[in-house]
RNA sequence: GGGCAAGUGGCGGAACUGGUAUACGCGCACGACUCAAAAUCGUGUUCCUCCGGGAGUGAGGGUUCGAUUCCCUCCUUGCCCACCA
């Protein structure tokens, strides 16, 4: 017998599958199309670990297994290559950016190689290729054409340490999500898109999707809908109106002072000359704050008084009006009405500067001692007294209305995307700014905008991007006019090539649009989309407002690119930590193979060591079990055929014990792996090989030949997605020259599968006592006969009634004494 | 403060729709093979026990003949968001 050696057999059949190219998606073969995605990766300086491998590893199951289930399946791969992780690289390690994509491309690639994954790499696409990134160029255009796409001037979060300005998302407590810096407000004249416009769509169509509960709250956290009234109260000796947003119009009447954000327009106005001064120092402190500082939420609360009121349109009462920076201005209308009474933060404010409040009251008709917003019936609001509360929101709302002092508003959390950046590795934006014409775009022959070679691209940290630094890229003519013009510098957010790359996956070597509509609507939307939960937020919420834009465009059929996403657990390091570079605690799948366990064993550890969207700590240990488990197999297979095939007298039993065995694991294997039940459907396979492995022997080989066959192949087959280069080889060695992997699915007999003798518990007041075998057809009185008569059981009766007798066929019989 | 997960042997974890808790794997112990070791194979492995049993799924209650599973209160951990009115 040979020995196991994936170290041989391994790099072996990755070539003869890459050369029969048998994981080629087409649309041709008539079956219906199944389409995996795992998100495509960032290929950096470092190498993949064991941590990335996993998702991977299970895009790579669901795509065999639907494969061999008789689905057309689409499983592609590509890079994710722009942006400011391979610039960084490149500019650390002194070589062009082209050169250090290439370079870790290639690394990515030969690692995911060797892992055994079944990629379609002709479909492999590069989001720095011009080939690609003029589509991106291209849908910019068309996002400028519809008005989601523009510029304005305004502050913006600035990275000093990558020199480049940053989008809300990007931003993690105050310091950019890249290197981790400290970040700061600039005033710049930027390009968004205007992602606010389909907000609601953005939230509203999360119910479509098949998504986890906790990525559709973040999402729907992140766009912050919420449902409210804008309310005028008059200035009084004004002909001014102040506009506060509120989603509690309810609590009107509790209104006793106003508030302004620092940078809000009427701060100026309202101002009294005798504060003026004061206010003014208040307002640029406010402005010089650190950001971190002023979302500090356990800040004492500062703030100053205008010296004007504010008339409460409801009751007519006259409030102060303050300035403080806890609103924000960049949220409603940045000024509010302060109800102490109903809102934490009012509260707190009211009490630091000793400002009335009219107290909520409890049930019991207590004095609340502290703000109080549940919901409950009115008080102290005149004719509104005694409705509820959310009756009550709707009436005044509609009373205030009617006076046009309010309407009703729905206001978003979300901000437009910031998508420009200053930065060299990025998509250049495809505009021509022309003195008479103002941003032009590109016209579509002329795409793609070439991004040029530049021996010295790092930014300049003055706000303005490299490119600004190359005359011959900057100069140009308006394509209006014809006359000088100079091309915009900045390029796009990276995150632009990944809002659209699993649409260039179904058709990517198209020259003349971005992809053909039928091909687009054959394969999309994505059917599985497995990625880690880093992405729920930024490119998940991008990329389907990408996709409404082009089904708002008539592009594509549908408006949500991914029915079903799948959030797979982390693989922490052995210590419990995340895997990183800088903690030296990353274990990469080369090592492993090298040492001899192969990919194999290290695809089952990935899905063996807990369930798919669980995070787990890798264990060095438990590799070696995969291994022992796949080495069963090897051991099984060959000592079956060097048995040969002498046909001596049959054995039915054994057959069966056969049968039965490998019935079961398909049954179980069928059913755990329809919900990613990898773990589970690995240790039903694990119990079939053990009990195999038990069954076997030189004369049971020959005296049940062809049950033997059939169940090697049945387990070979349903281990072929999980353990893909030990299945072929063996597959072979059964004697077959076609591929395992385009083998068809096997079904199981129920008729094997089920029990004839049932081994039956028997609880006597809730307690276990003993369990007998039953024969599965037998009645129940037979059931409670033999059950009674158990001598384990009918020493617990003695001297005792039985009370009731509970009996559910299969599973228990319990009787209840006294 | 809000949202979403999760808490089961020495460890990773399993348990269908409320029905014999600890499948499968790791580790450990003992045995076989070996001059020996590794590898491999076999047996055992929740805890306590006076060997009759008893306790047991983060804690405490509840519903039920029966609860890891359902309900209530609480504790702990991880992730995400957080002065968004």
């Amino acid at each position: 017998m040979r020995r196991y050696n994936p170290k041989e057999i391994e790099p072996k059949w990755q070539k003869t599958w890459q050369e029969n190219q048998i994981y080629q998606a087409t649309e041709s073969d008539g079956k219906p199309k199944h389409y995996v995605l795992e998100y495509f990766p960032y290929p950096s300086g470092s190498a993949m670990h064991v941590g990335h491998v996993r998702n991977y590893t299970i895009g790579d199951v669901v795509s065999r297994t639907k494969r061999m289930q008789g689905f057309s399946v689409l499983h592609p791969m590509g890079w994710d290559a722009f942006g400011l992780p391979a610039e960084n690289y490149a500019i650390k390690t002194n070589i062009s950016p082209q050169e250090a994509v290439a370079k870790n491309v290639a690394n990515f690639k030969k690692q995911l190689i060797q892992m055994g994954f079944s990629y379609d790499w002709s479909r492999e696409l590069n989001s720095t290729d011009p080939e690609y990134y003029k589509w991106t160029q291209w849908f910019f255009l068309l996002l400028f054409k519809k008005g989601l796409a523009y510029q304005k001037e305004s502050l913006q979060w600035w990275c000093p340490h990558d020199k480049t300005v940053l989008a809300n998302e990007q931003v993690e407590n105050g310091r950019c999500w890249r290197c981790g810096h400290l970040v700061e407000k600039k005033a710049l004249k930027q390009w968004f898109f205007r992602i606010t416009d389909y907000a609601d769509r953005l939230a509203k169509d999360l119910d479509k999707v098949d998504w986890s509960e906790g990525i559709k709250a973040m999402q729907r956290n992140w766009i912050g809908r919420s449902e409210g009234a804008q309310i005028s109260f008059q200035v009084e000796n004004s002909s001014e109106q102040l506009k506060v947003f509120t989603t509690r119009p309810d609590t009107i009447y509790g209104a006793t002072f106003l508030v302004l954000a620092p940078e809000h327009k009427l701060v100026n106005k309202l101002s009294n000359s005798g504060r003026r001064s004061e206010i003014e120092k208040y307002t640029a402190e406010a402005e010089r704050k650190n950001d971190i500082d002023r979302m500090e939420t356990e800040r004492e609360k500062t703030g100053v008084f205008t010296g004007s009121y504010g008339v409460n349109p409801a009751n007519g009462q006259k409030i102060p009006i303050w300035v403080a920076d806890y609103v924000l201005p960049g949220y409603g209308t940045g000024a509010i009405m302060a109800v102490p009474a109903h809102d934490e933060r009012d509260w707190q404010f009211a009490k630091k500067f000793d400002l009335p409040i009219i107290h909520a009251y409890s049930q019991e008709g207590k004095k609340e001692d502290q703000s109080y917003w549940g919901e409950g019936v009115i008080k102290n609001s005149d004719k509104y007294d005694g409705i509820t509360t959310q009756e009550a929101r709707k009436q005044i709302t509609l009373d205030l209305t009617s006076k046009k002092m309010a309407e009703n508003v729905t206001n978003y959390k979300i901000r437009d995307w910031l998508i420009s950046r200053q930065r060299y590795w990025g998509a250049p934006i495809p505009i021509i700014h022309c003195p008479k014409h103002g941003a032009v775009p590109v016209p579509e022959d002329q795409l793609p905008v070439i991004l040029p070679e530049m021996d010295s691209y790092e930014p300049s940290g003055d706000g303005r991007s490299p490119l600004a630094r190359v005359p011959e890229f900057v100069n140009t003519k308006c394509p209006v006019c014809g006359e000088p013009a100079q091309r915009e510098t900045d390029t796009m957010d990276g995150f632009a090539c990944s809002s659209w790359y699993f649409l260039r996956f179904a058709d990517p070597h198209n020259s003349v649009e971005p992809f053909s509509k039928e091909k687009a609507k054959f394969w999309l939307p994505v059917d599985d989309y497995i990625g880690g939960a880093e992405h729920a937020v930024m490119h998940l919420l991008y990329a389907r407002f990408w996709t409404k834009v082009m089904y708002d465009e008539g592009l594509i059929s549908f408006d949500e690119p991914f029915s079903t996403l799948r959030n797979h657990g982390m693989i922490l390091a052995p210590d419990g930590n995340k895997m990183s570079k800088s903690k030296n605690n990353t274990i990469e799948p080369d090592e492993i193979i090298n040492q001899g366990y192969g990919a194999d064993s290290i695809r089952l550890m990935e899905l063996f060591i807990g369930p798919w969207n669980q995070s787990a700590n890798w264990s060095v240990e438990g590799l070696a079990g995969m291994y022992r488990f796949l080495q069963r197999v090897w051991v099984i297979v060959f000592e079956f055929t060097e048995a040969g095939e002498s046909k001596t007298e049959r054995n039915i039993e054994l057959e069966l014990g056969i049968n039965r065995s490998v019935h079961k694991a398909i049954k179980k294997v069928n059913s755990d792996i329809k919900d990613l039940g990898f773990n589970t459907a690995l240790s039903a396979l694990m119990e079939c090989v053990n009990q195999l492995y038990k069954m076997k022997s030189p004369e049971n080989f020959t005296q049940a030949h062809d049950s033997w066959k059939t169940a090697l192949e049945n387990v070979l087959i349903l281990l072929a997605p999980f353990a893909p280069h030990i299945t072929e080889e063996l597959w072979k060695e059964l004697g077959h020259n076609n591929s395992i992997h385009l083998s068809a699915w096997p079904s199981w007999d129920e008729h094997l599968v089920a029990e004839n003798l049932i081994n039956l518990a028997i609880q006597i007041n809730g307690k276990v006592k003993a369990a007998i075998l039953v024969a599965a057809n037998a009645t129940e009185e037979e059931v409670v006969r033999l059950a009674r008569n158990e001598k384990s059981v009918s020493k617990h009766l003695e001297g005792k009634t039985i009370k009731k007798t509970v009996y559910i066929p299969g599973r228990i019989v319990s009787l209840v004494v006294t």
